[in-house]
DNA sequence: CTGAAAGCGCTTACAG
DNA sequence: CTGAAAGCGCTTACAG
């Protein structure tokens, strides 16, 4: 049958309500145009915006895409990675889940499932990484603060069992340890990465003797948690205790005090991983390294001079 | 072949590493163990709040879902739908995008795309509806404000063009009748649904001349947007203008001052709408009805008696 | 009880 | 250029 008589055909058969039958066509064809994205959670706004990026590049290229939260269950990853390539899914997109091994990710390439990871990277997968340089970008905080003054800066939330909690955290050590400033093991309050919880680190923060007049927060949550903490424990962030954040959601600028953080790149990371897994599906060769994002310091008022207290 | 047998094979298939092809099983069964969800904007916390309630149930069912956003774009929406048509999802779950004509909602139920609505409702689908009773609830946060001695109350956010919009804005209407308080026609702010919006609407609430001691908001964002406005023009929300909030977000009691608010129940909404479509699906009658959850006043410090400026 | 065959709805390679 | 056939990997109805 001639091309022209087929769309001819077709464009009758959809008039009158014919559904073209995808799973059929993806059986033969072995594609079936649909991209999975999981993370370790959809709610959280940093993934919600770097979805959002993913989506508006998917859309262009007519991909659905199957989104899952992991809440770092590998159990959880795996379960889905399983659904994918039962449904013949022609790629995944993931953040991946705490402890994920490098085995999972070259399972999911060896049997035609490419992948790309944001986010967080897995030593020896083999695959592309597109994620923020973490060390940097912290750096960039703790040295704004140690610029305005500060000298006792505690490093609040996130966890050393991922490459960016690790990476962060060192950003941290070096800028201090640069600056020739001493730190406090008990300074450090490993854990928190939600609003909730960097809300309630600050009762734990504030009980500290000689608590120090600044905080390095794992990101834009914790941050806008903690300077919400401070100001019910009657002071006031950005004049008593500087709080920077990570990620520079759009909530930071309107939070109160407008948030000091660092620019994480999201759409950035998005585009570049869906642009890296079309790459992969139409053939093209995508090189298997790590691309790191360059973070930009956002100064506003939740930054200042410390305040001596007597 | 014995099923016995056959669970042997499969089981020895499993372990070396075959894949059960659900896109052939599907192509027989007609059944395909997909669910698509579709709200307006996944990022909202209101709307993830329900997702994560619909992801336990169906998790529980072992259904796949998908998920997407329509952005109240009617043309996402039907663009949606055929990729669940032409998938041969199961069913549908959705938070109608503004204007969805009934038609839209029988076409997939008539092509065995069952469909459950959540958040809104679409006259004449006859289809299940599971929401709050909005009307109910702007009542509740209405009447609290009256009963602490507010008389001139302004209403912010939301729009006429959904359900949820004209029920709310009732009930604050109703409220003030029933207490015998006038209404000023600009003391109504349609519009703001984002945080940044609520933010923006605080210097024209604040620009209204004699502007009224209390703001009944859309829903917590609009709130907390408000509140950061209001406390970055120097005033002190829930003491010189009391704020309420509509949700009842995770993030409404770590809010500073923490929000008074009506609670909508989400994971109850999302509960029973992932229910309701799993009884469908297994041929269990459901009635097309609305079920209006009934929801409640939360008091937190947001709310107070009104302080008459001279 | 068991095994071989038909068929779901597409696309592609092939024969005419 | 055109049309009929094969085949993707399952499940189910059927014959033995």
């Amino acid at each position: 049958m001639a091309d022209a008589t087929r769309d001819r055909i077709k464009d009758h058969a959809r008039a009158i309500g014919y559904i073209y039958n995808r799973r059929a066509a993806s059986l033969r064809t072995s594609r079936s145009g649909i991209v999975g994205v999981v993370v370790h959670d959809i709610m959280n706004p940093f993934f919600a915006e770097i979805l959002r990026s993913i989506e508006s590049e998917l859309d262009r290229s007519r991909q659905t895409f199957i989104l899952s939260n992991h809440y770092d269950q590998l159990e959880k990853q795996r379960t889905f990675i399983d659904t994918l390539l039962q449904l013949g899914a022609d790629g995944v997109i993931m953040s991946p889940a705490i402890g994920t091994p490098k085995e999972d990710i070259v399972m999911a390439e060896e049997n035609g499932l490419p992948a790309v990871l944001i986010a967080r990277n897995v030593e020896g997968a083999g695959v592309p990484v597109f994620r923020g340089d973490d060390a940097y970008g912290t750096g960039l905080a703790t040295n704004h603060l140690i610029s305005l003054g500060h000298k006792r800066i505690a490093m609040i939330g996130g966890t050393d069992q991922t490459s960016t909690g690790r990476d962060r955290y060192q950003g941290y050590v070096r800028a201090m340890d640069a600056a020739g400033l001493g730190m406090e093991p008990h300074w450090r309050i490993p854990g928190p990465r939600t609003k909730q919880a960097g809300f309630e680190a600050a009762s734990q923060f504030l009980a500290m003797k000689d608590h120090p007049t600044a905080a390095v927060c794992w990101n834009d949550l914790v941050a806008i948690g903690l300077m919400n903490g401070i100001a019910r424990a009657g002071l006031a962030p950005g004049v008593d205790i500087s709080v920077t954040g990570y990620d520079d959601l759009e909530e930071a600028a309107i939070a109160t005090p407008a948030l000091t953080t660092v620019w994480n790149g999201q759409r950035e990371v998005g585009r570049r991983a869906a642009r890296a897994l079309l790459d992969k599906l139409s053939g093209q060769a995508v090189s298997p390294s790590q691309e790191l994002i360059r973070p930009e310091l956002h100064v506003r008022q939740s930054t200042g001079k410390p305040v001596e207290r007597q």
